[in-house]
RNA sequence: GGGGGCGUAGCCCAAUUGGCAGAGGCAGGGCGCUUAAACCGCCUCCAGUGAGGGUUCGAAUCCCUCCGCCCCCA
């Protein structure tokens, strides 16, 4: 393509410009207004792909459009460089996972140079800097001297093929590891745990005050899953001192408890088991060890499936509403984590339990009266109450007051809240993470690292050779170490932080990296937090969001982050994916179209352009055939307008007629209608408004009639600032051609709309007759209901529509219509 | 299985929230420029909004049912 300038040399002197003369560097102190910019830092996993690129224009378009508007922007960047893919690649190439990260993070810093993307670079975080892990370890024994980390054994997912614990949330519903496709099993171990659960309630009910998408608070709140109900005793039939505590949220269906489940896990399960029911509740309990709470959880087919899913105790506990004695059933869908570990089970209002009765040939009884035309088994909606005693007649809200007063007096019944959510476990059986600052005394017990003596640096020659442990567990010379507060023989922690963890606090270090010996100074981060616009993928929807708004809660409370507002993202946008034949691009499917091939062609302004111009910035962008011609458009549209921007093929005039006038209108609509777009995230349609405009002014500039001069410098400059966040590069050449030496396109202020040259002197009114279009009038937008009207009815044409028939009624919405019904 | 989102010209997408279905782009066609092609400039073709029903003076937009994709949770 022949280009009217050269683009790499352009790219490559702005770029070079804006990082020499520091550009987008922003001090705390500075007096404007602020404004905290961030894109969720990226894993460094080389070069940028097309989701990256989309991401960082997106932000790089904030930093700038924030900074014309007066700001003082603060626009940092860093690396998640933790992770296990470069573990893994490091075991593979038989190196060691720093240089490795360090390489792929250069790799991406190119890139995004080259997008043209600004970065204040003296505030850059990566998590495996060892200042960075210090502080994150000092966080780590603060939450533990608050009580907020504990060690616990628990069952935990094992992935046979990782040969580490994973999260819940890295184990897939058909039960098997995200990453490596493998079986995931389950297997106690003790493992350091963060307790976000007691923060569960704030975490839930401040999603209210956030300007998050909709689906991002949804996601979030059923993460948490609040749900408010009753605990009380089921008690044993064969010893009524002894019970079973059960977790309900509908005590109102208590007269239809036909049986009990126990989890496999639960602690009664063998005194409730008697000798002739022993062999099958053991196979049940041996199977469920094997498999991941998703797994059980997960709804299977009736029949077959259920049928071993669940076994006969031998005990009967009895229901306190009937005082009938009821089965007692093991089953692997009861999970020893949630609640009380144990279930009453109503087969007539909930799903499952019917499915469970049916299979096990339970008893149903119907407690809520389902509507008429009802067909299936449970009932699960609102209705009067039936077989119910006391609260017959009662909706489900009053019956479940009268139940849950019931259960205080009659089971040791309490109001109770349960969540879904559990205890963050942050151990990782890794080399390449954070290693946790703690030693295993003989004498003491656990011990703190004393802070004066961190970081704890995992050393260099450690073999990550998979064994089933921590690698770092296999160095004799790490592991081995003398207790700091007896000086007695110790072990050292072997295992790593869950790299969320870096990403739950990296945002306020970069807000002040510059106060020595502290991860940062309160006063300073409070300048710039809560980061004002946060941007990032909806794969971060539920875990990054979710741990990074527990850190700042916890941080506070512990004293680390005093003064701070309690929510860290205070405005979030989710971007779309871009997908390739139909499946996410990404490097682990390796479906990934490298930027690198259009910086040498349309360059960075044009790629850029297009992320802009492909669609909603919300919705997925799907890579085609024909993607390449479009961003070849996009080229195009850059290479006219700089045309035009220097002057080529303009005629001029002296005076301003009414062409002029009509193409200022344009221009200033224009202005307003891109304002407003960005202010709305959507930059598809403030790029098309700005073709249009080149449209119009490229066409009435070149023809005979030929522009006048104020005018056209007008709309050219108009344009240079409305296009300088999208394509920076070609917009910082352009102006500064026009105005040699003066400030720089990106230091001019944002325009303003004349609100005069807006509104246009008339709009086009349509007239319809029975909802028909039959006439158009020009008419002044301002134009009140009842002359709308009149207008429509002294026009010829509805006249001679009417033809003498009087109107039934007359809906008149000016300017835009006026509908005569006859 | 539950929750959410989306279906508009050949394709990507607009439609200021219930008011003329078309802003922009891609592809296609034509004309001009050119020895010719590319580039460039100008012009142009193309849908009644996934299907069906309802509400309304009026529905792409709101409400039901169905179909097809996508995401989240199970």
């Amino acid at each position: 393509m022949a280009r009217p300038f050269d683009v790499t040399a352009v790219e490559t002197k702005w770029q070079a410009r804006w990082l020499d003369e520091g550009t987008y560097e922003v001090d705390n102190d500075d007096s404007r207004d602020r404004f905290y910019a961030l894109c969720m830092y990226p894993y460094p996993s080389g070069t940028a792909h097309q989701g990256h690129i989309r991401n960082y224009t997106f932000g790089d378009l904030v930093v700038r459009y924030q900074t014309m508007l007066g700001r003082a922007v603060l626009s940092p960047l860093g690396f998640d460089s933790f992770g296990l893919p470069a573990e893994n690649a490091a075991i593979k190439a038989g190196s060691h996972p720093r240089p490795f990260t360090e390489a792929r993070m250069q790799e991406l810093k190119t890139s995004l140079k080259r997008l043209g993307a600004v970065y204040d670079w003296r505030r850059e975080v990566y998590s495996h800097d060892p200042e960075f892990m210090r502080w994150s370890q000092t966080i780590f024994l603060r939450f533990l001297k608050a009580g907020l980390a504990y060690r616990a054994e628990a069952p935990v997912n094992w992935c046979p093929g990782c040969l580490t614990v994973l999260a819940n949330e890295q184990v897939l519903a058909d039960g098997t590891c995200e990453r490596s496709g493998d079986l995931v099993e389950r297997r106690n171990l003790e493992q350091w745990f963060f307790k976000i659960t007691d923060y569960a309630d704030e975490l839930l009910f401040d999603l209210d005050s956030l300007e998050w998408p909709e689906r991002v608070k949804t996601m979030q709140r059923n993460w948490i899953g609040r749900s408010e109900g009753v605990e009380f005793d089921l008690p044993l039939l064969s010893d009524p001192t002894k019970a079973l505590r059960v977790f309900t949220t509908r005590p109102d269906t208590g007269f239809g408890v036909t049986y009990a489940v126990v989890a496999p896990e639960h602690p009664l399960l063998e005194e409730l088991t008697t000798e002739d029911q022993r062999a099958s509740v053991e196979a049940l309990v041996a199977r469920a060890a094997t498999e991941s709470d998703l797994e059980r959880t997960a709804s299977s087919d009736s029949g077959a499936g259920l049928e071993k899913r669940g076994a006969f105790t031998g005990s009967h506990v009895l229901n306190p509403f009937t005082n009938e004695p009821v089965p007692v059933f093991v089953a692997d869908y009861v999970l020893g984590t949630y609640g009380t570990g144990a279930i009453m089970a109503v087969p007539a209002e909930d799903e499952r339990d019917h499915a469970f009765a049916m299979v096990h040939n339970l008893a149903v009884v119907r407690t809520t009266e389902p509507p008429e035309d009802f067909e299936g088994g449970a009932y699960a909606g609102d209705g009067l109450h039936i077989n119910s005693g006391f609260m017959d007649g009662l909706d489900v809200a009053s019956a479940t007051v009268l139940a849950t007063e019931y259960l205080a007096e009659h089971a040791r019944g309490v109001a109770k809240v349960n969540y879904r959510l559990r205890d963050w476990l942050v151990s990782r059986q890794r080399f390449w993470g954070c290693p946790i600052p703690i030693v295993y005394c003989s004498v003491c017990g656990i011990v703190a690292v004393p802070e004066d003596q961190l970081p704890v640096l995992a050393p260099d020659d450690v073999s990550m050779t998979v064994s089933g442990q921590s690698p770092l567990a296999t160095h004799e010379a790490f592991r081995t170490t003398t207790c700091p507060v007896c000086d007695s023989p110790a072990e050292r922690e072997s295992d790593t932080m869950d790299t969320f963890c870096d990403s739950s606090w990296y945002f306020m270090r970069m807000a002040d990296p510059f106060t020595a010996n502290a991860a940062f100074d309160p006063t300073q981060v409070a300048k710039w937090m809560p980061v004002d616009q946060y941007i990032g993928g909806i794969e971060h929807a539920i875990l990054h969001l979710m741990y990074a708004r527990f850190y700042l809660k916890a941080m506070i409370d512990i004293g680390f982050a005093p003064g701070l507002a309690r929510e860290p993202f205070r405005r979030l946008f989710t971007q779309g994916m871009i997908r390739l034949d139909g499946t996410k691009m990404s490097k682990s499917r390796g479906n990934l179209v490298a930027p690198e091939q259009y910086y040498d062609t349309v360059g960075a302004d044009g790629l850029r352009l297009f992320h802009l111009f492909a669609g909603p910035p919300a919705d997925d962008v799907d890579w085609t055939d024909q993607t390449d011609e479009v961003i070849d458009g996009c080229g195009r549209f850059i290479d006219r307008f700089y045309r035009l921007s220097q002057l080529d093929g303009v005629n001029f005039h002296e005076e301003v007629d009414d062409v002029d006038q009509e193409v200022r209108r344009s221009v200033h609509r224009t202005i307003a209608k891109v304002t407003s777009d960005f202010n709305r995230w959507s930059y598809n349609t403030a790029v098309a408004a700005i073709m249009e405009l080149l449209n119009t002014v490229s066409k009435w500039a070149r023809s005979e009639h030929g522009a006048q001069r104020a005018t056209f410098d007008e709309a050219i400059d108009a344009m240079l600032k409305l296009l300088a966040p999208m394509a920076p590069h070609v917009t910082a050449e352009a102006w500064e051609r026009r105005y040699p030496g003066r400030d720089g396109v990106h230091q001019q202020h944002w325009p303003v709309a004349d609100p005069d040259l807006v509104k246009s002197a008339t709009i086009t009114m349509v007239v319809q007759v029975n909802g028909k279009v039959r006439a158009r009038l020009e008419v002044p937008p301002d134009i009140s209901m009842a002359d709308a009207a009149a207008e429509a009815l002294e026009d010829a044409t509805i006249n001679a529509t009417l033809a003498g028939a009087t109107p039934k009624r007359i809906v008149s919405r000016p300017p835009r219509l006026v509908n005569i019904i006859v």
